[in-house]
DNA sequence: CTTTTGTTCATTGTCGACAATCATTCCGGT
DNA sequence: ACCGGAATGATTGTCGACAATGAACAAAAG
């Protein structure tokens, strides 16, 4: 056994750290949608060979926040209404999935660990910022499917969760009532407290499909014409 | 509009072309799970640079057919029987979305490839090798999740199937009664094709969890030591 | 003999330079 | 003015060399 809470000191390879940089960058809205990513200038930006920005670059693709063009570039990826959707039904099978074997296999830790992610949700409704609680919220969620012991589904998840973060962060929407927020992911981990299966796969379902319907009738109301992709703006704030 | 079915000449970067033979290999059960890949050796046997390899394997890792260990080497994926679990349970889910989806929005032109790919399944099961049912198994399967429309559930059902190929090739499961395929697709596909959602969802769930529990039995069965990965083969055929 | 420490070697990580490709621009013809 | 095609510039694709790292082995201490 090692010595108590001491982690090993991470050392991240370059392309690992210039990967996460990005995504931070994007997930954050800093790098629009749609913007264009040159290997040349990230090299110069990063202080690092343009082999290395590339495997960077090729990480996120992998990731789906980032495509490739053979022989154009690479654009930060751009998310249409479609997709929305896709990743909406996507995001609510595979917590519904999560929700009913973690229903199916939850102790007493789990119950723990769940109940601690509510109440930093329940923080974060009374009296934290709107980023507080988007990320008390995914936090939540994120329980839940590590709650199911599948780590494949949890990869999967994550790498959906992180597209849907791409126009939840973009747009910037707003919760109209924090308590409903609460109320609702109450109505969701209380079967799975209880080792409901059936209804907690119900409850999933319900609750991912509400919110992916309000997000996409949200883009709808905005009526922006970037379809696909085609405001593609500029960096809002450099690197 | 262009020619039926004629694709263009697609002249895939040599990384790609590198993927894809790699991919071959290791999906032909050519090269062993757990088997270890030499950046090195691989650019000496394709005549390429190996950084070329290097972001051919970095494709690999991300479609789960290969680890990487920081500094240390590259593996064909090794899976533990958890980790066939955590795949079957996972198809399953997909499969059963994609049938839902797939049975709300089918049209005629759906219902054809729906019988064209059955029916080459029928005749692979009459008189093809075992190679051929298993791949006229997959493209049913492949056509049924291209109906639902959902471009980004087939890119997670192409990641998780190929996984799944890792251990049906490996193993050579062979199917004991070739008529009971034919007769569980036809159970399958009948209510996508009448348009019953909630039918077509229960019917694919229920296929994938059999096939994935009899995949998991199978293996149990052979009782062999690879609990994860441990016997590690050299490659069986050179490249 | 066991455990720890030092050393060597194979392999990955990173870099800068050159080649292939694509998008744009410019020019001549009509 | 319009159109086609060649030149041009920018960007990705590919390569070989050097540095950093980890794993196996050997040596020394207990």
């Amino acid at each position: 056994m090692g010595i108590e809470g001491l982690a090993p000191p991470q050392k991240l390879s370059l392309d690992r750290a210039a990967a996460a940089s990005l995504r931070d960058a994007i997930l954050s809205g800093a790098l629009a949608q749609g913007a264009r990513l040159t290997e040349t200038r990230l090299a110069a930006q990063f202080n690092m060979s343009r082999g290395t920005v590339r495997a960077a670059l090729q990480r996120l693709v992998a990731e789906g926040l980032v495509t490739q063009r053979p022989y154009s570039g690479w654009d930060v990826a751009a998310l249409s209404i479609q997709d929305t959707w896709e990743l909406s039904t996507l995001r609510a099978s595979l917590e519904a999935l999560a929700a009913r074997l973690g229903a199916e296999r939850i102790d007493a830790e789990g119950r723990r660990s769940v109940e601690r992610a509510f109440d930093e949700l329940r923080i974060a409704a009374e009296g934290g910022s709107a980023d507080e609680l988007v990320a008390a919220d995914m936090g939540l969620h994120r329980t839940l499917v590590a709650l199911s012991g599948n780590r494949r589904l949890g990869e999967h998840y994550d790498l959906i969760a992180n597209q849907v973060r791409l126009y939840i962060t973009s747009s910037t929407i707003v919760v109209k009532n924090m308590s409903t927020v609460v109320e609702r992911h109450r109505d969701l981990i209380e079967p799975i407290l209880n080792g409901d299966a059936v209804g907690a796969e119900v409850a999933a379902k319900a609750h991912s499909m509400r919110s992916g319907a309000e997000i996409v009738a949200f883009l709808r109301e905005q009526d922006r014409p970037s379809k696909n992709g085609v405001t593609a703006q500029e960096v809002r704030t450099p690197l």
